[in-house]
DNA sequence: GTGGCTTACGACACCCGTAACAATA
DNA sequence: TATTGTTACGGGTGTCGTAAGCCAC
């Protein structure tokens, strides 16, 4: 189980072709060939279908492995390579669309820091593995309850912000005037899926913890980031929307109704790698501030 | 960053011997010493001090990586190898001290499971190793919140028993008449360190959620897996413990009395790897059965 | 001087590329 | 027959063990 022979043979099963794959990573076919023989020699497995190509059932379970393998790895050498750097004058930071709050933006320090937007589950990863120093991540959780991050490589998670949820309906719906919604009441309507910039609609669902599966009914899909989009989708009436008080307020047409049930907030964390962060990284992690750190 | 040189990485850096390694790994002195070389090489690092042996700063980072990095690939090679494997007439079942109710118990089937105990905290990577066929873990939550585990491979956690959290006082204790007590109440009270029959104090910390570090200091300290021990202790006045309701019930000298804020449950979960269960686990896994599962 | 890590060197295995082969569409 | 994966073979690289050096106690 060498990580030579997982990368490739992640890659063949990526885009279905040994040649394919041997362009891609600059060997010859024979050797992608040989790499697959030897991987499947040593687990004593067929792990892939030739002609056409295709994982088999234990290479579909391989998958799962390999892609959280290389990335750890990855991770791995990025937090040792940046102990031999030389601290930077610059700096990257990656945020979820929602993990922008105007306090985080405002806390920006004029000069060094490249800003750059990603989906939310590419957050961790790309802090894990040096594409950026820090990274804002937004979710769903009880309050002052950590969020649930996934643990590609140790680092420490530092609340920034929490505030309440909104529930963002057309100005003219029924429960528009309410002072509150609960979760229970809004199973059965039609919600926005707009997984890159509200939240994706199984969170909604695992949140409301009645019996799994159903509930939840997706209307339009929205694959952007932007939330304000989302916002204006939902005072059309194109569907429910849940997103952070600050992100539904003060849109025309659309109500934002607090949800009162289950208690739930909007939570944003600031990750940074393990260890003693350098001088421009320290600053913006004493801007951001906020309460005691929790490491994982 | 080849995973035998982090193996032999993570063996010298544990033994702080170069040697001992060796004999421990079935090398020699000298492969060793160049392993430890390709990789300060690879890495551009001084991992090691030698005479003392010993991690370097950065070796102290990597060691945070290495460990579970080469779990996982164990994991890995496991989850195939069951693959491979012709389903066994056998099982091993895995449990955390305080993960086996009296409910689980009675679900064990007459013959074909061996039953074995283990700290909280090794009972994920047992089964994602494959060290056993199924796991039981507990843990304090929210009610109805999963347990957060540490995803060391790709598994299947599934709520087994919830059942509410007791405080354990000595009979006579002021506090040993109240209908419930609170964690706030306690923070300053002494309690039994026993993290591997009760919980880890630091975890009470957590769950009090009160601005961190301090509070519930360590009495008496017990480092078995005998919950009844415990309480025993707390009825002696060595200190308060925190425990699941039927487990602190029914001790002679002893009060049990209901924690009622926060709202917090003790909870067990069974592990499972993913994908279909054979025929002894799935039995197992549904005498044992309860409500939905939940894949991460 | 002894124990323990490093370096030099040689044997062997492994890995990749070239090239011939096989199988599928 | 064209395309794509497999197999055979050869050269280069890497890895391990033996043995000699080096350093600290």
């Amino acid at each position: 189980m060498d990580p030579h022979l997982l990368r490739t043979y992640l890659t063949v099963a990526r885009l279905a072709s040994f040649s394919e794959a041997a362009r891609t990573l600059g060997y010859t076919q024979s050797a992608v060939s040989q790499h697959i023989a030897a991987l499947e020699a040593d687990l004593g497995l067929p792990l892939l279908t030739r002609r056409p190509v295709g994982p088999t059932p234990a290479g579909e379970r391989l998958l799962e492995h390999a892609g959280s393998l290389l990335l750890r790895l990855d991770a791995a050498r990025a937090d040792l390579a940046r102990f031999a750097a030389a601290p930077r004058e610059t700096l990257t930071l990656v945020a979820a669309p929602l993990a922008l709050s105007p306090h985080a933006l405002a806390a920006l320090p004029a000069t060094g820091v490249t800003l750059r937007t990603l989906p939310r589950d590419e957050v961790p990863a790309a802090v894990a593995t040096g594409d950026a120093d820090l990274g804002l991540v937004d979710g769903i959780a009880a309050p002052s309850d950590p969020l649930r991050l996934p643990d590609v490589a140790p680092y420490t998670a530092r609340r920034v912000a929490e505030e309440p949820l909104a529930v963002v309906l057309p100005a003219g719906h029924p429960l528009a005037g309410r002072p509150g919604l609960r979760l229970a009441d809004l199973v059965d309507a039609r919600w926005l899926d707009a997984p890159g910039a509200a939240f994706p609609l199984d969170r909604l669902r695992a949140a409301h913890a009645g019996p799994a599966g159903h509930g939840f009914r997706p209307a339009l899909r929205y694959e952007g980031t932007d939330a304000r989009t989302v916002a204006a989708l939902a005072a059309a009436g194109h569907g429910l929307a849940l997103l952070p008080f600050s992100a539904a307020a003060g849109i025309p047409g659309a109500a934002a109704v607090p949800l009162t049930a289950p208690r739930l907030v909007h939570r944003t964390e600031l990750l940074r790698p393990n260890g003693e962060p350098t001088g421009l990284a320290a600053e913006l992690i004493a801007r951001l501030g906020a309460p005691p750190p929790a490491t994982r």
